[in-house]
DNA sequence: CCTCAATGGACAACCGCTTGCTCAAAGGGG
DNA sequence: CCCCTTTGAGCAAGCGGTTGTCCATTGAGG
């Protein structure tokens, strides 16, 4: 009695009946389109409002072939690794994408296969995170809709990306500023282009500061769980000793703090460890790791604010954004603790 | 010449014409529904695949009121912690649904309101991840779509969910196995179901084992960053020291390791940790922690598994699936590194 | 007072697909 | 050979919005 109970999802028709207009009316007062007395369009809104009307998005996105769908997509092979770090980035780029109405779709890629969201028509734009996605898919979906690269980055795709050469470069440098002269750099695999670059900061950095390369420094472990294993028993097989590791990434860092105080080496004492990231683990691990920070809730804001341009705004011509990573001292490089 | 940009999206109706048919038979011979000749349905199918053709999920979507896509919901203040315990989940939730044709649109939660996807009619059904969920907004929500929990639980609604009670009792007792008689249990703060759950097998383990249950062995942090040194602090004061933590999750864990030996205490020699999550960190730090693993990759399969069933099963029911998560024993605990 | 432009709103087509109903043709039985 | 039942396929009405076009008022200007 006098309680509604919302079974009929409510329409615009039904709007149109009680307001006694038609409902293309209606419809036009909602998105503030057409001219009309502003005494109908109140009354419309009113009545809309009463009844906690939503519009279907499916008619709405049949009529105007606007989904107000995103969808983003990571490679399955990724997923292990950079699970945690990318969902930072994923929930920051959920909200803001929700402040501009937009909705996420969440998809795994498979090699090269065009996500289904795609095909359906289900997204208006597709977000891809890492470097783990072929080329060649790339290049077929930009074709297909606004394709938005983060963590990552390609010659005439939009991205958003760090830069890691600089974070490598500071990583490197702050070791040397320790006094560290032999660094090893220690990487899960060469082959990704974001390692790639972290190596390239590396070299550059020795380079800069007078130390000469050594190839023998570069330990790799190998692409499948227990890689940080070889890649220290490697480590620990370079005569004399490397005073320092820079670790291309976060978990391998962590990996190798832990096999090393295994072996009976300390950290920082015996073998200074720098990192890169910034992930869950960096503050948790003993001891606190020194890393190099991705600002992935920045990366993740930056993202969606990039798309909802891509698709609602008129500077479309492709851009690249990158960011600025900063070094993060804790103690594992050797520092006081500060933070 | 002769490649063909496929500038304009296939339709039925472009089917229809080339087939020489009708749009409904097309659409009958593509959902393998009507009666037909079986010619007819090969040659439709032939040119269906010749173009191409993906049925428009707006327009299918209209038509049958059914969207194939599930929402899947965390709310913002689990985000932190809980991230990347929840992208496992997610991943294998994803993968699931995709092999049933279904798609995942991910959304975080705020307090009472309603999921936007929810309310403009763009998912079929809805999954919430985590305890941190007004019970209002369940029931709220059950009355629109099919609702399921994951590591979480309500009268009435299905779930899917882990034994905590069971797993802390296998922890705690495992740490009385190695001789331990106060052991403390370290929390981030009561109030979570989950933790509750865990803390309950933590007194039932001592009770079993004819230990006495000492409030004082009981330390909470706070609901805030930083919570794990305001735990190890109280813990601290602990005249005698407890020889051993049962922390309630992995980070607390962890954290209360690292601290601990800042302070100069060995573990597990001085004093014995074991987590619970079996996260991502865990076999990364130092040493590598023993810890209660909760299948995540199964929750997100069974979740997705029981979700289909809802949207198009018979069986209804709510039905609660409880999964028995288990020991993993590594050094943290004292035991001798396995894994 | 008449004409014309501006204004407010209705009509109807359409977006792409589904589905109940209709109907013609074909096949079978008496 | 005729009638009735299958069988195969088309028609058309939605699903819930959007939008181009047209029409009826209204008001202003001559």
């Amino acid at each position: 009695m006098g309680r509604i109970i919302a079974v009929m999802r409510v329409t615009i028709h039904e709007i149109a009946r009680r307001a006694g207009v038609s409902p293309s009316t209606v419809s036009r007062a909602l998105n503030g389109k057409g001219r009309m007395r502003p005494e109908t369009r109140e009354r419309i809104l009113r009545i809309a409002r009463e009844l906690n009307y939503r519009p279907n998005a499916h008619a709405r996105g049949l009529a105007t072939k606007k989904t107000h769908c995103v969808g983003v997509g990571i490679s399955e092979r990724h997923m292990p690794v950079k699970r945690s770090f990318y969902n930072v980035i994923l929930s920051s780029l959920e909200s803001t994408l929700a402040s501009y109405g937009y909705h996420l779709v969440f998809s795994v890629l498979h090699n090269e296969e065009i996500p289904r969201c795609i095909s359906e028509g289900r997204v208006d734009g597709f977000i891809i995170l890492g470097t783990d996605v072929q080329r060649s898919l790339v290049r077929t979906l930009v074709k297909r809709v606004p394709i938005l690269l983060v963590d990552n980055h390609l010659p005439g795709v939009d991205a958003i990306a760090v830069d890691n050469t600089g974070g490598a470069y500071f990583a490197v440098e702050h070791l040397i500023s320790h006094g560290h002269r032999r660094i090893a750099f220690m990487v899960e695999t060469m082959g990704d282009p974001n390692f790639e670059e972290r190596f390239l900061g590396y070299r550059k950095a020795l380079e800069d500061h007078g130390i000469s390369f050594d190839e023998r420094l570069v330990v790799e472990g190998r692409r499948e769980r227990g890689f940080v294993r070889i890649a220290v028993r490697k480590f620990l097989e370079i005569k004399p000793l490397p005073t320092a590791i820079f670790a291309a990434n976060d978990y391998t860092a962590a990996g190798a703090i832990s096999l090393l105080r295994e072996e009976g080496l300390r950290v920082p004492e015996d073998v200074a460890v720098v990192g890169f990231d910034d992930g869950e683990v960096a503050a948790y691990i003993s001891p606190p790791l020194t890393t190099v920070f991705v600002p992935r809730g920045d990366m993740g804001r930056l993202a969606a604010l990039r798309m909802v341009e891509l698709l609602e705004g008129k500077e479309k011509r492709p851009r690249s954004i990158v960011l600025a990573p900063e070094l993060v001292r804790r103690r594992s490089c050797g520092c006081r603790y500060v933070t």
